[in-house]
DNA sequence: AAGAGGCCCTGATAGC
DNA sequence: TGCTATCAGGGCCTCT
C-alpha cells in the first residue's frame, strides 16, 4: 500500500520525532506479522537511543546509537502513529495520515519513549519488523532489491539491458522490486500513462523513446508525490492530521470509466488486471 | 533464468 | 437485513 513517497512521508515525520529520543519500553501485543516477531526484539531497543530514521524503498530504517538497526516495512495496511501525553499527533493511519483518532484493533507494537509513544497498526499484517545489528547485515538484507528511481544506477544502460530478453508486460517490472524499488501499484500505472506506454507491451519490445520515458517519469512522478505528502486514498468523515494531496492529481489510477486527461486525447480509461493487480490505461494514448 | 500462480491476512464494498 | 464474493497501496515462495 505504502510505496515510496508514502513512506519517505512516514520517515520525516517520524524522524522529527523520534530522532536522539530514547526507547524506554518495547510493547508487542502480536509477533505475528509477516515474520514472526523474535523474542530478543525487546531486548535488543530496550533503554537505546535513536540517532536517526532512514528509508530504503518502501523500509523505514530505524538507527540506534548501539549500531542496532530496526527495519519496518508496512506492507499492505501497516500505519504508525504516534500519540503524545500533551498534543495527540497521528504520523499515519489506514488512510495513510489524516486519522483522527488511533484505531482500537491491530495495534501490535509500541514503543515507549518519555511524554509520548509510538504505535504500529496492521489490519492485514503484511508489514513487519526486524533487527540489523549492523549495516553489513541491513545492506545484506537489501542485496536483492533494485535501485530506486532516484539512483544514477536507475539509467538507460541499466534498463535496456534488463529488459532485453524480458517476456514479460513493463507493468508486472514497474512494481518488481529487483528491477526498480519503490514503485507499486499506483504509481505504476501513473508512470506508464505519462510515458504513453501500454501497460501490456512486453519488456524487450520496448523502444528507445519509452526506455526513456519510464526513468524520467518515474522520478518526476514519486518526487511530485513526495512534494504533495503522498497519496492519501480513502475519505474520511474526520480529518484533523495531515492529509496527502497527490491522489488528487491521479490520471489513471482509479479513474477507470472517465475520460483521458490529455487534452487532445478521446480516448477512456480502463481497468485490467496484469499480473494478478489492477492495471489502469487510456485504451487510445497508450496503445 | 524467467515466468506463472498461489499464499499470507482483515476489512470495505458490491451484488444478490 | 444479511449473506457471499471480490478486491485492496506488498512481497515471498514454489513449481514449471
Amino acid at each position: 500500500m505504502p510505496e515510496l513517497p508514502e513512506v519517505e512521508i512516514v520517515r520525516q515525520s517520524l524522524n522529527q520525532k523520534i530522532k536522539q529520543k530514547s526507547i524506554k519500553k518495547v510493547i508487542i501485543r502480536n509477533r505475528n506479522l509477516r515474520f514472526k516477531i523474535t523474542e530478543k526484539f525487546e531486548n535488543y531497543l530496550t533503554s537505546k537511543k535513536i540517532i536517526k530514521v532512514d528509508r530504503f524503498s518502501k523500509y523505514l530504517i530505524i538507527h540506534f546509537e548501539n549500531g542496532f538497526i530496526c527495519i519496518i516495512h508496512l506492507g499492505m495496511s501497516g500505519t504508525i502513529h504516534i500519540l503524545d501525553q500533551n498534543n495527540p499527533v497521528n504520523f499515519t493511519n489506514t488512510s495513510f495520515y489524516n486519522s483522527p483518532s488511533l484505531p482500537k484493533k491491530h495495534n501490535h507494537v509500541e514503543f515507549i519513549f518519555d511524554t509520548f509513544k509510538l504505535i504500529y497498526n496492521d489490519p492485514r499484517r503484511f508489514g513487519f519488523f526486524e533487527i540489523m545489528k549492523n549495516e553489513s547485515e541491513l545492506k545484506k538484507r537489501f542485496k536483492n532489491l533494485g535501485p530506486e528511481p532516484f539512483n544514477k544506477r536507475f539509467n538507460l544502460n541499466y534498463v535496456i539491458n534488463y529488459f532485453k530478453h524480458k517476456n514479460k508486460d513493463i507493468k508486472s517490472f514497474l512494481i518488481d522490486q529487483k528491477f526498480v524499488s519503490g514503485i507499486g501499484n499506483i504509481y505504476a500505472s501513473e508512470i506508464l500513462f505519462a510515458g504513453k506506454i501500454n501497460p501490456f507491451k512486453k519488456a524487450r519490445l520496448l523502444n528507445l523513446r519509452e526506455c526513456k520515458q519510464i526513468i524520467t517519469n518515474s522520478k518526476k512522478i514519486l518526487q511530485r508525490a513526495i512534494i504533495k505528502g503522498g497519496s492519501s486514498i480513502r475519505d474520511f468523515k474526520d480529518v484533523l492530521g495531515t492529509q496527502g494531496n497527490y491522489q488528487k492529481e491521479f490520471k489513471v489510477y482509479r479513474q477507470d470509466g472517465k475520460r483521458c486527461k490529455r487534452s487532445k486525447c478521446t480516448g477512456f480509461i480502463k481497468k485490467k488486471i496484469a499480473s494478478n493487480r489492477s492495471t489502469f490505461f487510456c485504451i487510445i494514448c497508450q496503445k
